[in-house]
RNA sequence: GCCCGGAUGGUGGAAUUGGUAGACACGCAGGACUUAAAAUCCUGUGGCUUCACGGCUGUGCGGGUUCAAGUCCCGCUCUGGGUACCA
């Protein structure tokens, strides 16, 4: 019998299949484990050779797991939302629900020719509808809760509510967006639509303008993980900064919690130093410094201070839009505008194109604080109309009054429109109210004000010598005098136009005096405020204090702004640089001197508070996740708008399944795809949400799924989740460490608070695979003056002397006179040719050649000529041998197509088989390690199984035997059991497949072919290679499948050796061996080494200074 | 810059607690079988040196601890990955 791989595999898939081997069910007479994969996303471009690695080692684990008792759940499934399928939508008008169908159907088809154990009837795909009612339903839930900070949960948003409603926000504790207060008396006077915006304030999840990574190209916003060095991660596209309304998932409620878990779960040290720098927790003060500050401008003539409405960060961005705008005004606009100019409405003076906040507003009397606007007919549109909402309320918050009008009414009823604007503008009392653009935390009036500023060195206060504030800071203004309002201005305008990439580029120092001065609260010096982006707003308080000597970037601005620098620590050194490092002993520092730093944080802190200059707090990295997506192809939101607030849908109306759509392209008006979609509203007839959910919304929950994936009333039922309970142990690619992985966590924790499931943390020990890299091939040409039509290819060998620096005259003329012979023998007219010219400068290329018609780094030739890729240049082409052969150079890059050295394991399959596949790719080396796809190796580990099956079989005859096993078999056996026992447990499965190895190279060698020694070692390696193991388990006689056996149970026993083999060393160096009984003591050790001849030669008549003896290891004399 | 890995023959890698460095494979060389090839099997294979026995040397570099270091400590170099003005 051959070992005749292809019809063994087949025919045992088949027998998996059609026994159900893989289906598992709760049974609680077994202890169960909880095996996952990171479920893939179904590319186009199917798996190659590395994406199974991870897949591989976890179906060892799982069928180990099985042999040794466990009810093993080990599911698969897809992550079938994505941009690419999306884009290909585009191009080629494909619905992507059809492309990811077939990307799916054939990565099933690969992963089944594999082997896998999965338990295919649990597979999940998150774009069907019965997943993604349950993500759907998991967004309702957040939205309707908070964190509770104190309780450090998550809590129903009635709590609150009722909460506000008898004490406002007095006692609450819980995660907000922006700090904010108010009576409960404030609370019960607002409107619903009013209540409903504070609200947003406090969900999980929840809608709020922010600061967005927009990506042009891909027509959406990103989550921070998305964006790498300011392009995005899939595609490589430029990211810009905007401000946009989106949903958001309030996950940085949760930072202290996963700071927390990280602590009780089994990952990699290097996996949970990421998560911790993501969060980024750091334990501070913020302190107020009182300013000083410039003269109300009343004071100064009211030069040009009132017009200052903009957020400046904004004014930079707006300005030249206001100005277009102004120039391209709409019918109604003008018309109103020549009635509202030069005072003529009771004198009030009008501005048009004004910006305010963040907003450019059509009309608007600064001395009123009244807003005109002038709608045309696209603010009926729901999505602009509750812009328009959001627009209102946050002018309304800067005291300024909104009145609307539409282009109708202004063309038509013009005196009416005048009529009602002058009502108004006589009603408004306007209040001598200064600071009206600063945020409430500015304490005092003009003259008093304060900033507050983060810091974690407390202790450092006495070094503070100067402000900085960030430039998009709502301070920035204030603290700005008109001396020197111009420098400021210019300074803004600049670091505006920067694009993020730019900033993070340019690291040279940059910076504007504001022109004001700020109060040391400790010291009491008056210290300069300065502007400068290397403070971030959205860090902090936007403000620091800067203490040069202690703090490398404020060091540096000093030195540059030649601000004065004040040593803190005894005997610090800081001419050149400054100490940052949290040591040594405070000086010029009042109350803190001669404690070290630790001690004089901690009394810096203690007097801030007793004190009241400011509070203790704990600062986070770690951002809210921005949950909209302007794309097709994922989740719709189960969202509606009403009056432009969103709400929820009823939990029985979902799942909301994401409409067709006739172009997968934004509208003609901007609107997401969905704005496309035909009676996109609810039945009542509200406008449902346009935006989808972004990628990592479907995978956050997934593996809860896998545990129930029919249930039609529930995510998961109890019964199925207190059994599985959560991931025992989870493999996956460590691209995810920051991103999947931590909002995986946060989704279960608040699964978790809510009672839905039973445990914090969703993956207990988890393992990354390393990336396969691909091993690329290249052939040389010769690169011959242009006259010449031939193409001649050069082996390694040649290319590799022609690359030598210091080539010699000799080693150049041997290659010419062998490049001489070959060529004459195909084409001696070209030597002619080529020894006409007068120099060959023997300039050459290299070129990637396609890895599959390369073998062992021998190119297939004939191949070679007839590849579709290559014919062109390699048809007629000369080849210069090296021994008969053409070797190819070779390189370790990415495994891609542009490269051509993608390996397809269809292939592999095909030539030796899945289970030669799955060992070599075991065998290439420890799991977690990049390595590269090498397939020389491939043929010693087939040969392996090959020898395997001739314990077996000797040709066509059965020569397994019923015979004991002696002591030497007996050991070889179980020898291997620990290996493989320990190997498996510790993931080191490279070393197993050697150890298996070995097992079968002394079984052959000792010609066993004993029933009872094969029956363990096939158990053994089912795990590794399941067909050839359920053959030769059914060989053996076995009914019932081998996934169902029992691991061999290792016996100390067969191991006991009665001799030992001590290296005889001298000075740590060893010389030879002596073969001792293993039960020989110390002293007769000792004495026997030293009585050898061997070493009576080594001492040579010295005696030896000392012996070791390490019973049953070694035996060390010292000379 | 900071954080985390890694560096061992021509190649992938092994050495689990400090105890014979290079297991197991690939490749290469030689041999057996064969008309021949494939397949299979056997032998050798870190470097230098020696006819040989053997000797010397050797785990990125420089030090150190130890009877003994690939393994522990200190200081570097190179390299892969993550991250980025986080106060």
């Amino acid at each position: 019998m051959e070992y005749n791989f292809n019809a063994i595999e087949k025919k045992w898939q088949q027998f998996w299949k059609e026994n159900k081997t893989y289906q598992v069910q709760i049974d609680t007479n077994k202890p169960k484990y909880y095996v996952l994969d990171m479920f893939p996303y179904p590319s186009g471009a199917g798996l190659h050779v590395g994406h199974p690695l991870g897949y591989i080692a976890s179906d060892i684990y799982s069928r180990y797991k099985r042999l040794k008792g466990f009810n093993v759940l080990h599911p698969m499934g897809y992550d079938a939302y994505g941009l690419p399928a999306e884009q290909y939508a585009i191009q080629t008008g494909q619905h992507p629900a059809i492309t990811t169908k077939n990307n799916i159907a054939r990565y099933r088809e690969q992963l089944d020719k594999i082997g896998f154990s999965y338990d295919w009837s649990r597979e999940v795909r998150t774009c069907e509808p019965d997943y993604y009612q349950w993500t759907q339903w998991a967004f309702i839930k957040m939205f309707n809760h908070y964190y509770d900070t104190n309780l450090q949960k998550a809590l129903p948003i009635e709590n609150l509510i009722k909460a506000f409603e008898v004490n406002g926000t007095n006692g609450i504790t819980a995660a907000f967006t922006e700090e904010i207060s108010f009576t409960a008396a404030d609370w019960n006077a607002k409107s619903d639509i009013e209540k409903q915006e504070l609200l947003m304030n406090y969900r999980i999840a929840y809608k709020a303008d922010t600061m967005v990574n927009w990506c042009p190209a891909l027509g959406t916003v990103l989550a921070n993980d998305e964006v790498s060095e300011g392009v995005s991660v899939r595609g490589g596209h430029p990211v810009e900064q905007k401000i946009m309304s989106q949903w958001c998932l309030r996950v940085s409620a949760y930072a202290q919690r996963l700071l927390d878990g990280l602590e009780v779960i089994d990952w990699t040290e290097s996996l949970k130093d990421s998560q911790r720098y993501w969060i980024g927790k750091s334990e501070g003060a913020e302190m107020k410094f009182k300013i000083s500050l410039p003269p109300a401008p009343s004071e100064r003539g009211g030069e040009c201070l009132p017009y200052q409405t903009a957020d400046l960060y904004s004014y930079a961005l707006l300005k030249e839009l206001s100005e277009i705008h102004r120039k391209n005004t709409t019918e109604a606009e003008s018309v109103l505008w020549s009635v509202l100019r030069n005072k003529s409405l009771s004198g009030y003076k009008f501005r048009r194109q004004h910006i305010i906040d963040k907003y450019i507003v059509d009309f608007v009397c600064l001395e009123k604080h009244l807003i005109v606007e002038v709608d045309g007919g696209y603010h009926n549109r729901p999505d602009i109309q509750e812009a328009d909402k959001v627009r209102t309320f946050i002018l309304r918050e800067k005291d300024f009054e909104v009145i609307r009008f539409t282009n109708d009414e202004v063309i038509n009823n013009i005196h009416v429109v005048l009529e009602k604007i002058e009502k108004k503008l006589n009603s408004i009392e306007i209040q001598p109210k200064l600071d009206q653009t600063i945020s409430p935390s500015v304490g005092g009036g003009r003259g008093e004000a304060s900033l507050t500023v983060f810091t974690t060195r407390a202790d450092t206060i006495y070094g503070v010598t100067f402000m900085v504030l960030a430039p998009e800071s709502e301070y920035t203004q204030l603290v700005t005098t008109a001396e020197q309002k111009s420098e400021v201005d210019k300074y803004l305008h600049k670091v505006k136009n920067r694009t993020e990439r730019e900033r993070l580029a340019d690291r040279k120092v940059s910076g504007v005096f504001s022109g004001s001065y700020a109060i040391n609260p400790i010291s009491g010096t008056e210290i300069p405020i300065w502007i400068s982006d290397y403070v971030l707003a959205g860090y902090g308080t936007g403000a620091i204090m800067a203490v040069p000597a202690h703090d490398s970037r404020d060091y540096a601005f000093a030195k540059h702004f030649n601000l004065p620098i004040i040593c803190l620590i005894e005997g610090a050194d800081i001419s050149e640089e400054s100490l940052d490092a949290k040591e040594g002993i405070m000086m010029n520092s009042g109350f803190l001197n001669g404690l070290n730093v630790k001690e004089a944080i901690q009394k810096a802190k203690d007097y801030i508070k007793e004190n009241n200059l400011g509070r203790v707090k704990t600062n986070y990295r770690l951002r809210d996740a921005i949950f909209s997506r302007q794309r097709y192809w994922g989740e719709p939101f189960p969202v509606y708008y009403k009056d432009g607030m969103p709400q929820m849908l009823d939990e029985k109306e979902l799942p909301l399944e994401l409409p067709e759509v006739d172009k997968y392209l934004p509208t003609e008006k901007g609107e997401p795809p969905l704005g496309r979609a035909k009676n996109w509203q609810t039945k009542e007839g509200y406008p449902l949400e346009l935006n989808t959910m972004p990628g990592f919304a479907g995978s956050s929950a997934y593996f809860l799924r896998y545990m129930d994936p029919k249930n039609n009333k529930e995510l998961v039922s109890k019964e199925a989740n207190n059994y599985w309970k959560s991931v025992d142990l989870y493999l996956g690619g460590i691209e995810h460490a920051t991103g999947h992985l931590i909002y995986s966590r946060v989704w279960n924790k608040f699964l978790y608070d809510i009672g839905e499931i039973c445990e914090d943390e969703p993956f207990k020990k988890l393992i990354n695979q390393g990336m396969i890299q691909g091993r690329s091939n290249f052939v040389y040409r010769l690169v011959l003056p242009i006259e010449f039509k031939e193409k001649i290819y050069i082996s390694k060998k040649y290319y590799d002397l022609l690359e030598k620096e210091n080539i010699s005259n000799i080693e150049l003329q041997e290659f010419q006179k062998e490049a001489r012979r070959q060529i004459s023998k195909v084409n001696s007219e070209l030597v002619e040719r080529l020894e006409k010219l007068n120099s060959i400068t023997w300039n050459k290329q290299g070129i990637h050649v396609d890895v599959n018609i390369v073998d062992n780094d021998v190119l297939n030739i004939e191949e070679f000529r007839n590849h579709p890729k290559y014919k062109q240049d390699a048809k007629d082409a000369i080849f210069i041998l090296e021994d008969d052969k053409f070797i190819c150079g070779w390189a370790v890059e990415k495994m891609s197509k542009s490269m051509d050295n993608v390996v397809n394991p269809d292939d592999i399959v095909e030539k030796y088989g899945a289970d030669t596949l799955r060992l070599y790719e075991m065998f290439l080396g420890p799991l977690e390690q990049s390595k590269p796809w090498d397939t020389n190796g491939i043929d010693g580990v087939h040969r392996f199984l090959k020898r395997l099956w001739s314990l077996f079989y000797k040709g066509e005859e059965y020569i397994v035997t019923d015979e004991d096993p002696i002591a030497d078999e007996l050991k070889i056996l179980h020898k291997t059991i620990k290996k493989i026992e320990w190997d498996i447990e510790n993931f080191s499965f490279n070393t197993s497949v050697s150890a298996f190895m070995i097992c079968v190279n002394e079984l052959s060698s000792m010609k066993c072919s004993k029933k009872a020694i094969l029956s363990d070692l096939v158990v053994l390696l089912a795990p590794y290679v399941p067909h050839i193991a359920e053959e030769l388990w059914h060989v053996l006689g076995n009914k019932a499948s081998v996934c169902d056996a029992k691991f061999p149970v290792f016996n100390e026993a067969y191991l006991v050796e009665s001799v030992v083999k001590y290296p005889i060393s001298f000075n740590g160096k060893v010389k030879f061996t002596l073969e001792l009984p293993a039960d020989m003591n110390k002293e007769e050790v000792e004495k026997t080494a030293l009585a050898n001849e061997q070493t009576i030669k080594q001492l040579n008549g010295n005696a030896p200074k000392k012996v070791i003896v390490v019973l049953g290891k070694i035996v060390n004399i010292v000379l």
